[in-house]
This record gives C-alpha cells, structure tokens and sequence, in this order.
DNA sequence: CTGTTAGCGCCTTCAG
DNA sequence: CTGAAGGCGCTAACAG
C-alpha cells in the first residue's frame, strides 16, 4: 500500500519527479530514472489507478456495449469473441473495460446514458452491432461526449469511428461459391433483422449476384432466428435451388426443415461460428474473426482516446474494413 | 461536469451536507436535502466516481474471473450467462464489474495478479470454475486481501464465500432417472476434467447410485470434451446399457458416436445448455441457471464488501447452496 | 443540523 | 533536470 510518496522518499527525490520518471517523460535523467525504478521494485509500489485518473482527468475507461438477446444465446459465442478480443487488447493498450447490455440501457434516455457513463470515468463506447431502431444509441453518438467505435454500423463523425468487414462483398462472394458449385438457377435467400445494418448490406450483395448472373431471387425475412428460418423453408424452398441465409443460424435452421422435408438443397451461412461443427452440419460460409474485429476496435478505440483533446486538421475518426475468411466447411 | 461544490454554491451550503445528502446520512434536515436536491437537478449533476472512491477507499469494484477455454466456445453460453448475471446485479447494487479471463493471468504470479487488482481499485473478485491446479488462485484466495466468492469450488475462509448448486445430489437424481426409465442394468460414465471440483462431486453422486443400485459402472474420464466422449463411446458403449455425461457437450459427443455406431444407449447430460436445442438433441440434463447462480454471487459479493472491515463474531463467509432443475428434454 | 478543514494519491504547471 | 505547491472531486472527522 505504498504511494508515490513512500517512493519519493525512498529515492531521495521529489513526489513530482517520481511521477515523472513513472510516465516516461523525458526531461528526467538516466540516474534518477533508475533510483526511482529501484525504490518502486523495493516498495513493490503499484501506482493507484484512481487517483491518478481523477488527477490526470484521463480514467482511459471504455465501456463494451454488447446487444445480448435472450432468446437465441447460442450465438453468445460471437459476443463472447467481441470480449475476449476487447479485453485482452485492452489489458495490452492498458485501458480499463467496463461491460454492459443493450438491455439494461433500452429503458433509460441517451442523457441517463451519458451520466451514468460519466459518473463512471467513461471516456469510448464500443459498440456492438446496434440497429437502426436504437435510437438512444445514435443519440449517444451525436452528442459526441464520449468516443466512440460502433462494429458493424457504419456511422462516422468527429468522435467517432466505425469498423466491419465488407458484408456486401462476403455475402455476393459465398453466395457465388454456393451457387457456382451446385449450378443453381434459382436463389431463397432469408435475411436478418431489417432494421439492422449489415442486412442491408449483405443484402445488397445477394442482389447483385442474381442481378449478375441473372437469377431469380426470393427475398424471406429471417429476422436471424432459427426457428423462421426453418418456417420460411418449409414453405419456399421446394421453389428454389439454392437457399443462402444471412447468418449461420438460420442456416442451421434451414437445414433442419430440409432434412425433414427430405429434399436436398445447398445452404450457405454467415459468420463461421462454431456450433455449425455441434449442430454437425457443414456448408460454406463466411467466417468472420470477431475475436479480432473486436481487438481492432479497441485498438482504433485507443487511437481516439490519445487523439485526444486538441482539435486537428486530419479527422480522428475513419471507417475500418477488416478482413473476412470465406470457408467451405 | 458540474461538482459538488456548484451544487453546493447553488443550494447555499457546504459541500459536506451535500455530500451527506446525497449519500443518505440521517443527520440532515429535509428542508436542505430538498434544496439539495433541487440543485442538483438544476445543474444535472453527476457525482464521479472516482473521486469519491479515492476519498472514501471505497471502490465497489468486483473483478470477474472467466475461465473462458477456448477450444470448446461452444460452452461460452455459460459464461456469457455467468457475466450478465453478474453485471445486472451489480448495476442494482452500484457496483462495478471488471472481467478478466484466466488466460489473462496464468502467466503471472499471485502477488503480480494481487498488484494489477490493488492498482485497479478491486475490492473483491468472483472465481468462476477453478480447478485444483489452479495454484495462483489458490494463493490469491488464501492471502485474503481481496473479498472472494467462488462458484463451483468449495473453498472458504475469513474472505471467501462459495457458491454452487449440489452436484453430488444433482448428478445422482439425474443418472438415477435415466437408469429407471430405460431399465438399465450398466453404466458407463464421462467425468469432467480430473482437476475440477464438481467432477469429484458428481462422480461420487454416480458412484452412489451405483452402489445403491448394484449396477456395474465404468468410470471413464472424458475432459469436459466433446471430441473425448466421442471416442470413449466408440470405445465403451457397447458394454453398457446407459451413458451418463458428466457436461452437455459431451453427452453431444456420445450421442454422435452412437448415431454413427447405429447403436441405442440412453444418455444423460449436466448443465442443460441451450446448444443441445440447436444440435437437435434431446436427453435428461440438469438444467443448472448460470445467471441465477451468478447474481447470487454477486448478491453474496455486495455482503461481503459492506460486512466490510469490522471484525465480527459471526463470520463473514458461508456456502450459499442454489437450486437446479433436472429436467427431461 | 451545518460548515470548516484536512486529506485520498497522483498529476502538472511553474520556479529554481 | 528537479522540487514545491496547488489542485482533481469527494469524504470524513471535528467543531460549532
């Protein structure tokens, strides 16, 4: 429990100078550098966080806003990846990672939001996959209080910085595969949440395929959930060749109501979670590396958050395309 | 960003009746905590955090400890359960959360792990699923510096709560129906990693039955893996009549193998994770509620961190036993 | 019941 | 290059 007063004393210099020596500032010579690095071993100090925060007026705090839904937690998998990746990059770019849900956040306003995040020392939101409903979301980010990195919302302003894959091109491209290897003439294609962002682009990218090759399209709502996913082909794909679905688990879904309707049609999934390899099915889809989306996300939260204050001519925020894995599992 | 003292200035006080108002002291007049209040929602003030857990030493911080493993993500549903119970009951209580992952801290020492947590602030930590070997735990649990709750490992001390549902008992009733009601006359059990606690307890929940029962049993270690219960059936089953799986996930690899061997054998699983839906399996489980389990961990935690630091007769820690469902899927 | 006064542990000008 | 001094925003005795 020593403070950096314990080490002062110890190294025989004064409290500014071992704060200085700690931060790595330069005008601190070698010799007292090394005095106070040895009074630090011999104290076994550890400089408290808090205090230095409060002082420093920088908490280097970021807060994960992940959009748990209860009802399908079999993708929990992909929230867990955004963690692990936010976090250990985090311990890394030592920054301190407070965690919360969507939910606990729909009751309260943008305002309730931003003080309870201040009250907290939150400097960056990262957020995770928020729709175009989330209204309490878009005002946090126009508010520009805090910094933030939205994934999978391409939204960009002064405070804030967007990251994804290119959901356009992965979707035309495992579609193509899918297609191509099964010489498909026809496409079902079931979609996620419409009000969420990446369904419009994946959408618009199994457009342009059947657009290309001139193929009938049937466009379903999927709405990301097995269980539609499996209704809606029941009901539509005796029409169709190929059926491609915005996510891996209406994929599964979809081959579930295959099997039991005893047709054979070609599916394809998107994201490359696991549990494809539980549910024991295979098909190609698009493997996206949410450990390292997210880890680039608090990498690009960092920059913000060192950017800092001071007003610059070359913008902080920039919108971050991140690589995508098309799988043929 | 307004503080305490322009709340202060604006109700006409001093700030410690602010202070004290705000944070529920009895001796202030309802007349000035009006006016305080008033004043604060004037100025829309926030008290920080920091600030106030610098002055105070008190922070409320909670480190969360995950042993996320990952090779199996699959099981991620249970921590990602684990973490929002722990989260929603800390927003309730006011406390802070911060997550860590075993991975994160295996390289490091007790005391280094210890430091990182004092320089963060954290008061308490919340073990999940520590094993035997887990020797660094161990540590930081016996130096009692921090407040400890420990789900699935029976553990206590001055500092050290535990938390976990009878597995012995659990893993009995469940084993016990499934015999019951295909008749069996053997069993072949799947234990989870030598190393856990819960794998000893529910090995001698199986073993009673056994020896209740007079029934043959085989006892073989499958590692809490599906790939390993895979083989061990392929292996095994054929000698017995009734598998019990000491995890979900491997009595999915049991049953795979079972398929793929064209063979029946009644299996049960542990845990009653939501996966065994999407991998189209249905089977007796004990369906544990993770979240549950870890809002009482966190509730526990809250009782720890203000029994605070008054010596008291009775003692601070205990075993909070919760409820589990065995279930029929 | 209320105000005054010290800090909490650290950072950060500003002199020297 | 180093030290002294003044906070950061809040809490906690201690007087009154």
């Amino acid at each position: 429990m020593s403070s950096i007063k314990d080490v002062a004393r110890r190294a025989g210099v004064a409290v500014s100078t071992v704060s200085k020596a700690l931060n790595g500032y330069p005008n601190v010579s070698e010799e007292t550098r090394v005095r106070v690095n040895a009074a630090v071993r011999e104290l076994n100090f550890t400089p408290n966080l808090l205090a230095s925060a409060l002082s420093s007026k920088k908490t280097g705090r970021v807060a994960l806003l992940l959009n748990l839904n209860t009802d399908t937690q079999a993708v929990d998998e992909i929230d867990m990846q955004y963690l692990s990746g936010a976090i250990s990059k985090a311990v890394e770019r030592r920054l301190d990672v407070a965690t919360f849900f969507f939910s606990m956040i729909r009751s309260r306003s943008a305002s309730e939001i931003a003080d309870y995040f201040r009250s907290q020392g939150i400097e960056g939101v990262i957020i995770y996959g928020m729709g175009k409903e989330d209204s309490v979301l878009r005002e946090l980010i126009e508010r520009k209080e805090f910094r933030i990195v939205a994934v999978d919302v391409p939204v960009v302003n002064e405070t804030t910085s967007s990251i994804q894959i290119d959901h356009e091109q992965a979707q035309y491209e495992v579609a193509r595969k899918t297609v191509m290897e099964n010489k498909g003439k026809s496409i079902l294609y079931l979609s996620g949440r419409p009000d969420g962002y990446v369904t419009q682009e994946r959408l618009a990218g199994i457009r342009r395929l059947a657009a290309e090759e001139g193929l009938p399209l049937l466009i379903k709502s999927g709405d990301f959930s097995e269980k539609k996913a499996r209704e809606l082909t029941f009901r539509y794909a005796s029409g169709y060749d190929v059926i491609v679905c915005a996510s891996d688990l209406m994929a599964i879904g979809a081959m579930r109501a295959l099997q039991e309707m005893d047709i054979f049609r070609p599916v394809c999934g998107f994201d490359g979670i696991t549990l494809m390899c539980y549910a024991g099915m295979q098909m190609n889809t698009v493997k996206q590396d949410f450990h390292q989306i997210s880890e680039a996300a608090m990498e690009e939260m960092g920059r913000l958050l060192e950017g800092g204050s001071g007003r610059r001519i070359v913008p902080d925020y920039q919108i971050v395309r991140m690589k995508y894995q098309d799988v043929l599992n």
